[in-house]
RNA sequence: GCUGGAAUCGUCUAGUGGCAAUGACAAGAGACUGUAAAUCUCUCGCCUUCGGGCUUCGUAGGUUCGAGUCCUACUUCCAGCA
């Protein structure tokens, strides 16, 4: 089992700080983890992202299966061997290309898609993406889960039974694996059951009452695409599911309030590739709102990025310079840019994680999302 | 000097009688949430009450219902010959 110590509970009920054992390493949480889609956050080295300070990264089953298949990274050693990242790791499962990549199609096994690389036919099961989740070697893994395609309460549910469905061949794989193969290994990986329901209350907390009840590690929220109504779902859901076991916020994080409200409402880490993403595309965080650093405004702005941040970026190079970096294209502008925007998300949920063991966390929080969102 | 060729939005470019006129780049702005994303969208002659109005393809004339397109002259550039 996996080991996770709840170091405070806020006074909300929810909230929480705690440190999660990994294999690999600590995570203190709430903390945010990189995308390392294919086992590599997109424009950074493994070491920027440790000088950066992020604790953990999370990579795609889906991606490792297709480039460069998961043979050869349990070859290598594992992910964190292979990327050189040597820290704790996550795994998404697959589950969510299922819903985010063209004619995919529901088989009694689970599920068919095309490669969006060469357009191979390729099918994933729960059982196939734990044994991939295996001999990728991360820490935590998540099960093969099921999102809708639309957000009507009838294609939720069933979305959200063939998700428990396939909860219950995950956990059976899983185990499976586990003795077959941990013994062998030094380390051992655990495995997280994903909640779904999508905005449906009444179906967040019949998933989450059956993710409950199976022997799993953790809980990842799946299916959350908006801050809107997040505080009143992760309420009904972590009410139902054991405080005692890590929840991963999946895939939310890209708008600092998605890390506000999530860790206000108990959960403990989180993963998103908005931040990376959008320092690609010139959009970068500051303590007063996003800016596009590409705009003509920022020719003769000789000021960091956001004054006062203490990432690489800001501490050396200018607004000026960055956009000169944009406009003429050069790949240097997407690392900045990427150091920038992973050490802001980074750092405000370690912020966070101050500001509840502090019992400080509601002033910080009105504070900071008045400063962004009203500037 | 002679003989050919060429001049179109910031740049390159499409256009051989019929709707301010193609495409690319540049420029201006926007989007992005478990990464088919180094991506995508919009604007890009001027004005506009978004209906439309006005002015444009080197310059000046001409032919024509209608000219970026055909004719004449001029200007500039390119190539070849002197």
């Amino acid at each position: 089992m996996l080991k996770f110590d709840i170091t405070h509970e806020y006074e909300n009920g929810f909230a929480r700080t705690g440190v999660i054992h990994t294999p690999h390493g600590d995570i203190k949480t709430p903390a945010f983890v990189g995308a390392a889609t294919r086992a590599t956050v997109k424009a950074l080295t493994m070491q920027e992202m440790r000088d950066l300070g992020s604790q953990a990264i999370l990579a795609n089953t889906y991606h490792l299966l297709l480039a460069p298949g998961t043979d050869l990274i349990k070859e290598a050693g594992g992910l964190a061997e292979f990327s050189s990242w040597h820290g704790p790791t996550f795994t998404d499962s697959g589950g969510f290309q299922i819903f985010s990549l063209p004619d995919v199609k529901i088989t009694m096994n689970g599920a068919k898609f095309k490669s969006h690389i060469n357009g191979d036919k390729f099918e994933m099961t729960p059982e196939s993406s734990m044994q991939a989740q295996w001999a990728i070697g991360a820490d935590i893994h998540m099960a093969f889960d099921h999102l809708a395609k639309s957000e009507n309460h009838k294609d939720m549910e069933i979305a959200m039974r063939r998700t428990h469905d396939w909860l219950d061949r995950c956990v059976i794989e899983h185990q499976r694996l586990s003795k077959t193969i941990a013994k062998n290994a030094k380390a051992e990986q655990y495995l997280y059951a994903v909640v779904q329901g999508g905005t449906f209350n009444d179906l967040r907390a019949e998933s989450a009452r059956y993710c409950a009840s199976k022997e799993v590690d953790g809980f990842g929220i799946g299916g959350v695409f908006t801050a809107d109504g997040m505080a009143e779902m992760l309420q009904t859901v972590h009410s139902i599911l054991p405080k005692n076991k890590p929840r991963h916020l999946l895939g939310m994080g890209q708008e600092p309030i998605d890390l506000f409200v999530g860790a206000e409402f108990g959960c403990d880490t989180f993963d998103c590739v908005g931040p990376t993403r959008m320092a690609r595309n010139g959009s970068l965080y500051t303590n007063d709102g996003r800016i596009n650093i590409k705009n003509a405004k920022f020719t003769h702005d000789f000021s960091p990025v956001m004054p006062g941040c203490e990432c690489e970026c800001c501490k050396n190079y200018t607004r000026a310079y960055l956009h000169h970096l944009f406009k003429t294209d050069e790949i240097t502008a997407k690392v900045l840019a990427s150091i920038h925007n992973e050490h802001f998300v980074v750092n405000v949920v370690d912020n966070i994680r101050a500001s509840l063991q502090n019992n400080t966390f509601d002033d910080y929080k009105n504070e900071f999302l008045n400063r962004y969102y009203n500037n």
